[in-house]
DNA sequence: ATGAAAGCGCTAACAT
DNA sequence: ATGTTAGCGCTTTCAT
């Protein structure tokens, strides 16, 4: 190929001293003895070039192990390819779900998830935040409702998508998708009303400063809204301990619910995890379920299938909810270069009761 | 304060059509009206200016909304601040821990783990690897013992800091953190043997091409070796399904066990997930754990301390080898700074029975 | 089909 | 204590 006759060195010639020793965008393009432009171009676009040039950078790419900078490429091209997720923890089996959804969804577009976690801490999700946007993520998801105004403001200066998941909250910031823990509350409720039972309890974590379970706690107040509604006491209701909340949790609420004089004929927990402890607990008791007392979740979490007798509970797809996160997502991402974002997307992915065998007919 | 008085704007007034809305380090340079090294510095090394210039610079990062760009910042200073965390799987509870524990560690030095998983698929593992490296992390973590050549190859080339978890490997990459999985199955047939069993069961996954649990697989070598050495018989070692295995798989593994005529009388389980679905089932069956059939586990999966009978297991403390992780990363990462990372690293955290009641003398 | 110039938004290194 | 210069390693844009 025809290569300009000048005497002083070409560009790509240009020695640099350089502190790492990884190969450059630079290096493969004297190794293939063409410009940068090219390297570049058989990277993203590779029929935009000669198979014959391609065909020699790629060769050098190989031959030098060269991986091309990401952040030098987003600088760039404005695009970093990042898509922020920011979850109460990773150690809940739904949660986690959810990461693995979006991950599956996003992996073909090349995407890539920026994973934070603020352990139900309202003041670690701001710092979280500003860490996440400070990578420049095209877009942004987060387990919805409850917020800081800050937050809350960082997010709309960002301007990128936002999409809040699993909580579907009253007031969405943007787009919303996933399901009202309120109406998981008063399902739980109807449904132990609609069973037959008078004196129905729940067990929740007790509400308690910064770090909360906003979700659980609104399940809780949907449940109480619809004893009242039916005009059941509330009394049986019980906040124990604190969030996040697991087996124990529910093994220890179970045996303060069984001491009481007015003790429940059935129990609603605000998770599964919840219940199935409240279920080992009632099996080293003696306590039948669910001849004695009757134990509901909600999470429809694997253990509560297996266990004996198989939990009743609410069921959310949280695998399809991080897929469809996904979707929406790349959605969004493509018309966005095209045209204006649009309109809010709101989805109820809805709810349904499983019925297993821990609830009987009071 | 005095700026120079030449005829040509000075640098922080160039005008730039900026695609993006986001203010950038020379806005706030602009309204704080100082250069872009002091905004920097206010927010790098804040006792390197004058309290005066400082606050001047907060109130415009303040009122603008400023966000540093760290891909910018990273190209920059060569320190991305990533760390890169290869999991197989995110809905585990224990890897789960793994990386709560390592973004823990983490938190304060403000590093940010870049999380990828590989859905125990070894291609899957590589593809991961290259985009990881592609964001030019400072050090690389990842479950360990077995990789593909090209993948330690990309691993060695990336010169940052390699740490293997969880698995021991017989040949580290380089630093390495964890135990056996040879030897948790080792212990696990000596413990049983030592209770007086003699027709001693396991049941794990079959090892399935690509996409495979060689970790699970290890802990069956070295109980197979183990029952062999005691002159016992190992075809009661079950492999049956696919990795990764859950509740179902033990419950359909102890189902095909107990049919037999050689009925064991005490089974391993490669997973305390797959136990407690064999407990479980058992239960259903009327088979009673551990009078007619003794059962363990291994990983201590929360749900296993819960179950009645408690199942005894194996404990590994996933959370702490994230911790320490974290700490060998800090390390690794400071020092490098300094001199040669040094030798590399090989930490056993071990393990140990955790003696509960699903397990009987035989 | 390929290349040259310019610049993304920062910070290291060297002034002053 | 603060500013200036010169890039980091890519991709955009505009030539050719």
């Amino acid at each position: 190929m025809p290569r300009s006759a000048q005497i002083n060195p070409p560009a790509e010639t240009k020695p640099a001293r350089r502190t790492s020793q990884r190969p450059t965008i630079r290096d493969v393009s004297r190794l293939a003895g063409v410009s940068r432009m090219t390297v570049s171009r058989v990277l993203s676009d590779p029929d935009m070039v000669l198979p014959a040039t391609r065909e020699r950078v790629l060769k050098a790419v190989a031959d030098l192990g060269y991986v091309p900078d990401r952040a030098a490429g987003s600088l760039s091209s404005r695009r970093t390819g990042f898509i922020a997720l920011m979850l109460p923890t990773l150690t809940n089996a739904n949660f986690a779900a959810v990461a693995h959804g979006l991950t599956e969804a996003l992996r073909e577009a090349e995407y890539h998830l920026l994973i934070a976690y603020t352990d139900y801490d309202m003041a670690e999700e701001e710092r979280q935040l500003r860490n996440l946007l400070a990578r420049r993520p095209e877009a942004i998801v987060l387990t919805g409702a409850v917020h800081r105004r800050t937050a809350t403001r960082m997010l709309l200066a960002a301007d990128i998508p936002v999409i809040e998941i699993a909580d579907l909250p009253s007031q969405p910031i943007e787009h919303a998708i996933g399901f009202s823990n309120y109406q998981v509350g008063r399902t739980a409720a109807r449904y132990l009303i609609d069973r037959g039972f008078e004196r129905i309890g729940a067990i929740a974590a007790s509400p308690d400063g910064d770090v909360a379970d906003h979700r659980g706690e609104e399940r809780m107040r949907g449940f109480e809204d619809e004893l009242r509604l039916s005009r059941r006491a509330t009394d049986l209701v019980l906040r124990h301990g604190s969030a996040p909340v697991s087996f124990h949790h529910g093994a220890a609420a179970i045996r303060e619910l069984l001491a009481r004089d007015d003790r429940p004929q059935a129990v609603f927990a605000v998770s599964d995890l919840s219940a199935v402890g409240a279920v080992m607990e009632c099996q080293r008791l003696g306590v039948r379920v669910p001849e004695d007392v009757s134990i509901m979740g909600f999470g429809d979490f694997e253990i509560g299938g297996e266990i004996n007798p198989p939990l009743t509970t609410i069921h959310v797809d949280f695998r399809a909810l991080g897929q469809r996160t996904g979707g929406m997502l790349l959605d969004l991402l493509s018309r966005n270069a095209e045209a204006g974002s649009g309109e809010p997307r709101i989805v109820d992915v809805g709810l349904r009761v499983v019925e297993r065998a821990s609830v009987k007919d009071g």
